[in-house]
RNA sequence: GGGUCGGUGCCCGAGAGGCUAAAGGGGACGGGCUGUAAACCCGUUGGCGUAAGCCUACGUUGGUUCGAAUCCAACCCGGCCCA
């Protein structure tokens, strides 16, 4: 808590895009400093998806680096607004939200989130923005409206492309930034985070915070992660992330599979790793990539397990695809016919889905018993405990008779 | 309110009475090459059936027809133009 400013503007700038404004952030900390009072760190969060990923845990981990220099994080958990659903990166009008559904989503996204965060009362302070939003009458809504133009909403990019290719665009969805800059004006927040995409909401609440006679908050954004397809951003309903609850051998192996191009960006979002480090670890003349990738892997292993259970990983990974062994821990599945279609053990064991795909892959030789490869979709087996099924590289069963 | 165009598989998108489980692309999956990299190449991609075949699927519900994703009607949803 006593680091020089510049040491600690350092440290906030690390990985973040943007500040509006460094010099706004620089006072605000100087001044908490000299008062001792703790400044309040805004996050917005949309309950709608209630599993985190890893590209949630970037703003998180910048977010605990305030918590760490002794500022205290304000959680908004935003239930009133996920009834109208942010429109912010999207290309479709979201669902609205019930009550029970947003509180079950806000309760499991902190038993994730604690996993980054601090949970001290006097580091974390967490409210729910239905609690003075839904206070507003309609002439307090009028006047927040008027603070925002048609033009100004028109001009943001999701709203511009939707509009031009033809898309629905809800009325409501314009009220979106106006409330969330209105929680802003709530909370007193000195600081808000967010992604590149939360921009524009984040900075009308300075605008409206400005109105209402207070100092304007400071703007961070932090990136948006790219999934594991290295295209798009990590988000659930591609399928293209790495969940904070995934098993540490999935997690490793998702990491081990993103192209080497995307490793320099998960060590500086993901890890605390100083940059000279990591610039050392992505150039290939100085690090084997795949040693740099396991390191990788491992720390971010480490970050939601720990130490022991990512060297397990990282060792079960080696086995099954440098050495092609089997892993440790195969399923076992109990099979009672004592003589069955090679289809069928494959459904039972739900290694496939349906017939069809169980043929497609005996087919394609994706499938092997004790390792050996059958290409016969209609072959009866002699199930036998102990034997091992393997489908494609990464799917195991091991049988049980009953 | 009037006019007009449209709603197709996980997604995008062709098809305009039988040859359509529905072109093409994306994604996903499998195989090859590798560092399980990425890129690239090949293959597969509704369900049940050993198979012949059967069932389910082109917004919803009815209808016309031997036969409908394709024609008709009503309804639902959306775009655009006009008011």
């Amino acid at each position: 808590m006593t680091k020089k400013i510049t040491e600690q503007i350092k440290l906030i700038k690390r990985g973040t895009i943007e500040i509006l404004t460094e010099e706004e952030l620089a006072e605000k900390l100087a001044e908490s400093a000299k008062t001792d009072r703790q400044l309040r760190i805004k996050l917005g969060l949309d309950p709608t998806s209630p599993d985190i990923h890893l590209g949630h845990t970037v703003v998180l981990r910048k977010m605990r680096q305030f918590q760490d220099l002794g500022h205290k994080a304000v959680l908004i958990i935003g239930d009133y607004t996920a009834r109208i659903g942010d429109p912010s990166g999207q290309d479709k009008t979201r669902p609205m939200l019930n009550q029970k559904q947003i509180e079950e989503n806000a309760k499991t996204y902190f038993e994730q989130a604690g996993k980054i965060l601090e949970t001290s009362e006097e580091k974390l302070e967490v409210r729910y923005n239905s609690e003075w939003l839904s206070d507003l009458k309609l002439v307090d809504i009028i006047k927040l409206t008027s603070n925002m133009t048609v033009a100004r909403m028109l001009e943001r990019d999701i709203f511009e492309l939707r509009y031009k290719k033809g898309d629905p665009i809800g009325i409501h969805e314009f009220l979106y930034p106006l409330m969330q800059g209105y929680d802003s004006v709530i909370i007193k927040s000195d600081v808000e985070l967010g992604g590149t995409d939360q921009t524009f909401n984040n900075l009308v609440g300075r605008d409206l915070q400005r109105i209402n006679g207070q100092k304007p908050q400071v703007v961070i954004t932090t990136p948006i992660l790219v999934g594991l397809d290295g295209q798009e951003k990590m988000s659930k309903s591609k399928g293209n992330y790495i969940g904070v609850t995934d098993e540490p051998n999935d997690m490793f192996g998702k990491i081990m599979s993103i192209s080497d191009e995307m490793m320099e960006n998960y060590f500086t979002l993901l890890t605390d790793l100083p940059t000279e480090k990591i610039t050392e670890l992505v150039n290939p003349d100085k690090t084997h990539p795949k040693k740099a990738k396991v390191l990788l892997a491992k720390a971010i292993v480490t970050d939601f397990y720990d130490e022991k259970i990512a060297e397990l990983a990282s060792a079960q990974f080696d086995k099954i695809f440098a050495q092609g062994q089997l892993p440790d821990d195969i399923p076992e599945v109990i099979i009672a016919d004592p003589k069955i279609s090679i289809k069928q053990l494959l459904i039972s064991s739900k290694l496939v889905e349906s017939g069809g795909e169980a043929k497609r892959m005996v087919v394609q030789e994706a499938v092997s018993i004790n390792g050996e490869k059958i290409n016969d979709p209609n072959m009866e087996i002699t199930p036998k405990t102990g034997m091992v099924i393997q489908v494609g590289k990464r799917k195991f069963a091991r049988l049980r008779i009953k």
